[in-house]
DNA sequence: AAAGCCAACGAATTAAATTCGCTGGCCTTT
DNA sequence: AAAGGCCAGCGAATTTAATTCGTTGGCTTT
């Protein structure tokens, strides 16, 4: 038999919750999902253990914070080898205004998430620390004028 | 004279603190800014009551939820009328499958990023919800071959 | 049918958050 | 320059929440 690892409806229901909103009490929680107190607490537990949960963290709110710039930063690298990709990952992982970093399929490589205070501090950013980079071939900016909607929730 | 509200120091400690890990004791982050209990106690609600602090989530694991595709999705609208934008925008933030949209500068108008399944839970997706709505001119799909980084923490 | 297992339970304990009255330093006012 | 008032920080007391643990009842397995 495999290892019990499969969520039934009330793991699913308290990560819900969670993903939401992690300040509930444990009593609350309880109460949304009709267990008493300890196996909620064990479930929740397990739901961190096993990895389902990465973290609970505060949601700044950046126009507030005087980061009111956010920009979509598509990035193209010179296609020759391989090794140029994982040095440029191991840079972008350490600038904190790059907030999001994905490789996609497409005509270009890396799409970022940069946020900052206005686009003069953007184009700080952007000459001296990104477009310093080995082996960037392009890039190029896309200034956020609306922020739509922005959730940490996934669609259970 | 203004209504004092501007940060000092230690509230952005208390930030990037609560940013990074919300699960942190009162007495943990009293050490860390070097204040007792209750000082750090009224600075972090009235960081909450001024809006700094959007609220505490818990950060969830896609993959390990089966959710392992993130899709960028470009959308165009037809540039007739600017009413069609508020519909379109309403339609998508009751859309669970999309965790973000940003109206940007550039060639399209719309960044969807969307988190399903699999390619044909996405294909779902994207012919019965978001290709029928009204005006939408052109979509683009891009798929998220890696995820570099994510984080929600602002650089402070 | 008996045994073993697992999830749920409630009470007891521990730990954390919250409240509140007090204090000292600093700024304002005269 | 002195007095008064204000604000931030403090510690103790209280309230609330989290955590632990031994017990129970229902299911599954053999």
């Amino acid at each position: 038999m495999a290892i019990k690892s499969a969520l039934d409806a009330l793991d699913i229901k308290i990560l819900k919750i969670l993903q939401n909103n992690s300040q509930h009490t444990l009593k609350d929680i309880a109460e949304q999902v009709n267990l008493s107190l300890s196996p909620t607490h064990d479930r929740i537990k397990r739901l961190e253990m096993d990895g389902y949960i990465k973290g609970y963290v505060g949601i700044l709110n950046r126009k507030k914070l005087n980061l009111g710039l956010m920009v979509h930063c598509q990035v193209t690298l010179e296609k020759q080898n391989r090794s140029n990709f994982s040095e440029f990952e191991k840079s972008i992982k350490e600038f904190p205004e790059v907030i999001s970093c994905h490789l996609v399929s497409g005509n270009f490589d890396y799409y970022l998430n940069v946020i900052s205070e206005d686009v003069e501090s953007y184009n700080r950013f952007y000459q001296e620390k990104l477009a310093v980079l080995p082996s960037v071939a392009h890039i190029s900016s896309l200034f956020v004028m609306d922020e739509i909607k922005t959730t940490t929730s996934l669609p259970l």
